[in-house]
This record gives C-alpha cells, sequence and structure tokens, in this order.
RNA sequence: CGGGGAGUGGCUCAGCCUGGUAGAGCACCUGGUUCGGGACCAGGGGGUCGGAGGUUCAAAUCCUCUCUCCCCGACCA
C-alpha cells in the first residue's frame, strides 16, 4: 500500500523502478532466486498488453497454438548456434517420478526446436504452407542477473512461429512482425520505438537476421522491447522441414520467430512512470478513470455515491474501463496519491459540489494539476473523457519521443560518442565489423542496438577506426 | 560467478561491538471524531531476530556453513 514517498526516480532510477513494482502491486518477489509473481493488478495490465497484440497476429492470418514445456535436450543440441547460445541458461529435468531420465529435458528456453520438430511431420506440400503459429507462454532462461520484469528466471511472453515455402515470402512476415510490434509500441503503449537490424553479435541464436525495436528509458538506456527474426533455413534443415513444391523438388522451408515479453511492462514503467509512481497509456491501463467520492456527512455520502454510480455506468456504457474507489477510512488525498501511484489516467473527483452543479473535477495523469473547469453536465462526460484519454494517449507519446530526440546524438567523433552513451542513443557510422563493436562496448559499455531500418541515406567513416561505412547504428547502454 | 552492501512483526529500522530471554515508527484490527491532496485520539493483534549447525548456564548478539535480496561487472528478452 501507498503510504511513503517513492524514491525520486532522477537521484536513484534503480531503486525507485523496484519500489515502484512491488509499490504499485504490479509484481512481487518469489520464493526462487530470479522469479517474480505477476500481482493481479500487473497481469491486468499484461492481458491488455495480449488483447492488443492477439487482434493483430489473427488479423494477420496467425492461429494460437500451445506446444509443451518440456523439451528433449538433443533437440537443442540440431542446430549449430541454437546450442551454442542457449547451453549456458538451460534448467534441465534429469530425473522423473523418482527415476532417472533416460535423456534430460529441458524447460523450453524458446520453442523453435520442438516446433521444427512437429513441423516436419505436418508439412509435406507447397499446399501446407504457409504455417502461421503463436503462442502465449512462459519459457525459462538461467540468467545470472535479475530484475523484476526486466530480466528474470521464467518470464511469459509470445512466441510467432511461422514455415514458408520462399526466403522472400519468409523475409516479409518477419518485417510485417517487426511493423506489429511497431505499431504496438507507438500507438497502444505510447513508447515510441527504433526498429531496426540487429548486428551478428547481437542476434538470436539461430537466426540470419534479427530485427528488434528499441525504446530508450527514461535514464536513457536502451531496452530491446520485442524482436523478429529471420531464421533462413537454419531450423528446416536442422529439423528436415521440407516441402514438395509445384515442380515435385524437394525444399527446406524458410521460417521465422518473433517474441514480445512481459518486459515491456518494464518498458511501459521506465518510459512513462514518474516520482509520483507509474503513468500508464490509456489503451492499455487496466483502469482508463478512477472515481474517488467526496463526502463528509452520511448524507452526502449518500448523494455522492449515488452519482458516482451513474458516473461509472455511464463511461463504462461508453466503453471506458472505470474503478470507482468506495474504499472507507481513506481520505480523498490519500486516495488521489494511491491511483497516481498506480498510473491510472485519468481521475474524476465527485464530491457534494460537484453533484451539485451536475458537475466532475477532472485530473490527467500525465501532467500535475487538475484539469481546471470540469466538463459542464455529466451529459457530456463520455465525450470529455473520451477526448481526454485520446489527449492523454498522444501527449505520452510526444513526451516520450521529444526525451528520446533530446538525449539522442548524432555522433560524428569517438569523443561525442563517448559523452552520447552517457546519456542516451549514439548515432554513429560502424563499418560493421565486430571488432569495433566489442572494442566499443569494452571502453563506453554501449552495445550495438540496431541499424534503424529508417534513416537518410548517407555514407561516412566509422566511428571508431574510420573505415568506410553506409548507415549508421544506434549505439546505448542497455538493459 | 567475482567485488561491495544487507537480511530483526506487512514495511523502514534500532538493539549486536561489550551474550542475560525482543523494541520504535508506519501499516493492520476495534471504537469514536474526521474526510476537496497522504487525518487524529484511545484500545488491540502480530516477530522461535533468513535457515542449519556449533560455543555457552544462557545467543538477535560470538563462530562455521548455507539461502535470499540490492548495487557494480561478465551473460541475456
Amino acid at each position: 500500500m501507498a503510504d511513503e514517498k517513492l524514491p525520486s526516480r532522477s537521484e536513484d532510477f534503480s531503486e525507485w523502478y523496484n519500489q515502484l513494482v512491488l509499490r504499485a502491486e504490479l509484481a512481487d518477489y518469489a520464493p526462487v532466486r530470479g522469479c517474480m509473481v505477476v500481482r493481479p493488478y500487473g497481469w491486468a495490465l499484461w492481458e491488455n498488453i495480449q488483447q492488443a497484440l492477439d487482434r493483430r497476429f489473427k488479423a494477420t492470418g496467425h492461429e494460437n497454438v500451445a506446444f509443451p514445456l518440456f523439451i528433449p535436450r538433443s533437440f537443442i543440441d540440431k542446430e549449430k548456434h541454437h546450442v551454442e547460445g542457449f547451453s549456458p541458461e538451460l534448467a534441465v529435468v534429469t530425473i522423473g517420478g523418482g527415476e532417472v531420465l533416460a535423456e534430460p529435458l529441458v524447460v523450453r528456453p524458446t520453442s523453435e526446436t520442438i516446433v521444427g520438430h512437429m513441423w516436419s511431420k505436418w508439412i509435406k506440400s507447397y499446399r501446407d504452407l504457409p504455417v502461421l503459429m503463436n503462442q502465449w507462454n512462459s519459457v525459462v532462461r538461467w540468467e545470472m542477473r535479475t530484475k523484476l520484469f526486466l530480466r528474470t528466471l521464467e518470464f511469459f511472453w509470445q512466441e510467432g512461429h511461422t514455415a514458408h515455402a520462399t526466403r522472400e515470402e519468409a523475409e516479409v512476415e518477419t518485417r510485417q512482425m517487426l511493423d506489429i510490434y511497431t505499431d504496438f509500441a507507438v500507438n497502444d503503449a505510447a513508447i515510441p520505438v527504433v526498429p531496426g537490424r540487429k548486428s551478428d553479435s547481437e542476434k538470436f541464436a539461430g537466426a540470419d537476421i534479427t530485427y528488434s525495436i528499441e525504446a530508450m528509458m527514461g535514464d536513457g538506456k536502451a531496452l530491446q522491447a520485442g524482436t523478429s527474426h529471420f531464421l533462413g533455413q537454419n531450423f528446416a534443415e536442422a529439423f528436415e522441414v521440407r516441402y514438395l513444391d509445384q515442380g515435385g523438388q524437394l525444399q527446406h522451408c524458410w521460417t521465422t520467430s518473433w517474441g514480445l515479453s512481459t518486459r515491456f511492462i518494464g518498458a511501459i514503467i521506465m518510459v512513462h512512470g514518474d516520482d509520483q509512481g507509474l503513468v500508464l497509456p490509456p489503451k492499455l491501463a487496466p483502469f482508463q478513470v478512477v472515481v474517488v467520492p467526496i463526502y463528509k456527512s452520511e448524507e452526502e455520502k449518500t448523494v455522492v455515491l449515488e452519482a458516482a454510480r451513474k458516473v461509472k455506468t455511464t463511461l463504462t456504457a461508453g466503453g471506458i474501463r472505470v474503478k470507482l474507489d468506495e474504499r472507507e477510512g481513506m481520505s480523498p488525498g490519500w486516495k488521489f496519491n494511491d491511483w497516481e501511484m498506480r498510473g491510472v489516467p485519468l481521475r474524476i473527483e465527485l464530491g457534494p459540489k460537484d453533484v451539485a452543479k451536475q458537475s466532475a473535477m477532472l485530473a490527467r495523469r500525465d501532467r500535475p494539476g487538475r484539469e481546471g473547469k470540469a466538463p459542464a453536465a455529466l451529459d457530456g462526460l463520455l465525450q470529455a473523457v473520451t477526448a481526454l484519454l485520446d489527449e492523454i494517449q498522444k501527449a505520452m507519446h510526444d513526451r516520450a519521443l521529444a526525451f528520446r530526440q533530446a538525449h539522442t546524438h548524432v555522433s560524428n567523433s569517438y569523443d561525442e560518442f563517448k559523452s552520447a552513451v552517457e546519456t542516451g542513443f549514439a548515432s554513429a557510422h560502424w563499418c560493421g565489423s565486430s571488432e569495433c563493436e566489442g572494442r566499443i562496448k569494452e571502453e563506453t559499455k554501449a552495445t550495438q542496438r540496431c541499424i534503424p531500418m529508417e534513416q537518410p541515406r548517407e555514407t561516412g567513416a566509422c566511428v571508431l577506426c574510420g573505415k568506410p561505412s553506409l548507415e549508421r547504428a544506434i549505439f546505448a547502454r542497455a538493459y
């Protein structure tokens, strides 16, 4: 429960984040190291994220499926890069029912291998393609250093898996899903992101090309908020996923995979949150509006609550998610602070004076103070609230974008670059070599985030070695 | 896994150095007064001091091992 002030965001960003997650009751630490419990308010947020994505997946022809949690250990070994990337962080089951297993099982770190195995049974003809699947599940990766939502041993996500007849089709799919993530981030989460291509060293283990959306957090650090992989024929070859084409030739499929996790909740917290707590984008907030009734006497209480319930009914009928805070024993001021902590986008204060005047006081979460005069009558409330929620959604995005732009520096020298990554993103020419990338990481702690899809066509010189470069990459310290 | 910090009612912490049988504030429960920006008074419940072992007449306190959390690095969505 919220009773004390949070640490200030500017003074101790990390502690601010940790306490906010706990105090807003999004999640709590589980008794196992690195694991968390997602609490009702956090899960409600995740459900809204799920719905926003799932409808986009369905609209583009994907179907949901459920693959098992356990994968035979040998599956992981079948794809060279995959095994190299994931072996160090596997959780392995060696005993089942009291017996040592003939073959150990890994708890899925991701499902490309078992999906590939099943596809080899299901896919025989070009007529079976494309296969467009997605699953909502959790996976386990034995990370060394964990942080609530951002990196836990088990995390919830969706993983999409598709198989195609041609390289072109698979590439289009990979890019399409990146676009969907971008659209979701920008329009639903109000988080401006940079879609781009990862360097070889930052690529998914087993992918030919990895794309990501990169977001800037409130401390200037980068967070990979979603990824889409073009897997080439790597997994199709490893698992013999083949089909007969129209000419009767046996061909390997081209596959993709793409994912977005509960880490995204961390991004929402760190992009929009302030010293008062969470600031949730209206499209994803569990409650878009909270109604706080204000009264002294029993008579006032009766009148105010009746009006408040009417407000709730009106707004709910208009498709708005409303919470009416009828809790006894907390002062209005306490409730204001509590809902600010939880990031509800819009607050309606309803007291005897408002009821008498047939009006309501509105306060936006994304900026201080109140919206001055409330709408004249309750009749106009739904319209006013709808309009305000749209405004808030847009203002949150614009503010985050302005912040990112203010903290993104186009660096043309290594000195500029080094100071840029202290506070945000550096956009710099890079020769593409992993040597330069590695040295940059060592010397500045900044990693290559992505080569943005959209950028001016210009030639330049690698910010480190000076060799010619055709495009700029974003570098930043990352979560 | 290396370096640093910390585990004492739900939370923040005092007590530990110098062993003597657990305390404060907040939160929670009850009653009353309050209520337009984190109310007040009175009464009450709740802790085998992270866990295990050891030393001792006696351990929150001393010793050993272990688990967990936070910060900084290596690994990563």
